[in-house]
DNA sequence: GGTAGACCTGGACGC
DNA sequence: GCGTCCAGGTCTACC
């Protein structure tokens, strides 16, 4: 099955997905040839398909790989792979009055030129808070070693027609993101000895456990809303969420009054602007001006090499 | 409200 | 091969 979305334009397909590092971390693959992406999703129905997806003319062109190819898709289901498609790539996100603003400033040119300012999210807030928590206090290949251990030791598998699976997506062993059910059935020494999560393994069940129980429900924050400040209060209030991975994930949720500040961020300040070692508040002031706008100014600014 | 120390892993380095 | 040091955010206890 395939089919086109529209996207709100301007719009470049390889813009969102090299927007960060998500790209790099499973359920997510990107054939680097074609720039085309992957991803094994799960439908809100529980049925599981791996998508190709890739730039078309005003948008982008979704494939779909179905385990049991006997039984197409519902119109549930095909609405809903549609708006999940949509809500991963930020097919409707308008960005023009930051463009405006951006325009004005130099060393956001090419953040303009290159249609940059989306991000590439998960289809479910749960993937990117989990996936956020990894990111925090540790090296970049290990936040994704411990993502990989996570999908291999908890995420369906889409077996099905494995042979003619693996011949459409060029990698084996493809597996859904565990669901918050599935991980609340673990326990804190598996997931901190066998996937290796060390001291976020509480933090991880914590969370898993209080979105299956539907104590927390973390997607209704998707389109809450609520005033920035509240939002970031209701993610700091997630243990294993600090200053930085809030404004990670409210950059997510479109909202950008915070910058997530992390050692990076305070090296690409200094050597921009000070030439000495700067702490988090001077980050932030670096940015002030920019208003609502400061995380998306930050994250696509032209840093000097 | 601010600060210090613990948390945990894995890579780099010296021996 | 082994031991030590270090980087990376967040939490908690303490002042």
């Amino acid at each position: 099955m395939e089919f086109k979305l529209s996207a709100r334009q301007p719009f470049i397909f390889a813009s969102v997905v090299r927007s960060h590092g998500w790209v790099q971390m499973e359920p997510f693959y990107l054939k680097e040839e074609s720039g085309t992406l992957f991803y094994a999703l799960r439908l809100d129905s529980g049925r599981l398909l791996e998508t190709c997806m890739h730039e078309a003319e005003g948008g982008v062109s979704v494939e779909t790989f179905l385990p049991q190819p006997d039984k197409d898709l519902s119109a549930y289901e095909q609405e809903d792979l549609g708006r999940k498609v949509r809500w991963m790539l930020e097919l409707d996100q308008d960005l023009g009055a930051f463009y405006q603003l951006a325009e004005e400033e130099p060393k956001l040119l090419k953040m303009i030129q290159r249609v940059q300012g989306r991000v590439l999210r998960c289809p479910t807030f749960f993937e990117d808070v989990v996936k956020t928590i990894l990111t925090t206090n540790t090296l970049w290949a290990a936040t994704k070693r411990m993502n990989k251990n996570l999908v291999e030791q908890f995420g369906e598998a889409l077996d099905g027609k494995g042979q003619v699976l693996q011949t459409w997506v060029p990698m084996t062993g493809r597996r859904a993101f565990p669901t918050p059910e599935r991980l609340a059935q673990s326990d804190e020494a598996t997931l901190r000895q066998q996937t290796r999560l060390g001291y976020r393994a509480p933090y991880i069940l914590e969370l898993a456990r209080s979105v299956a129980s539907l104590e927390l429900d973390l997607e209704a924050l998707k389109n809450s809303g609520l005033p920035t400040t509240e939002l970031r209060k209701r993610l700091l209030a997630i243990k294993g969420v600090g200053g930085y991975a809030a404004a990670n994930l409210l950059m997510i949720l479109g909202r950008y009054d915070f910058i997530p500040v992390d050692s990076w961020a305070c090296k690409m300040v200094s050597h921009e602007w000070y030439d000495q070692p700067v702490d988090k508040d001077q980050v932030e002031a670096a940015f002030e001006h920019w208003g609502q706008w400061k995380g998306q100014a930050y994250w696509f600014w032209d840093w000097k090499e």
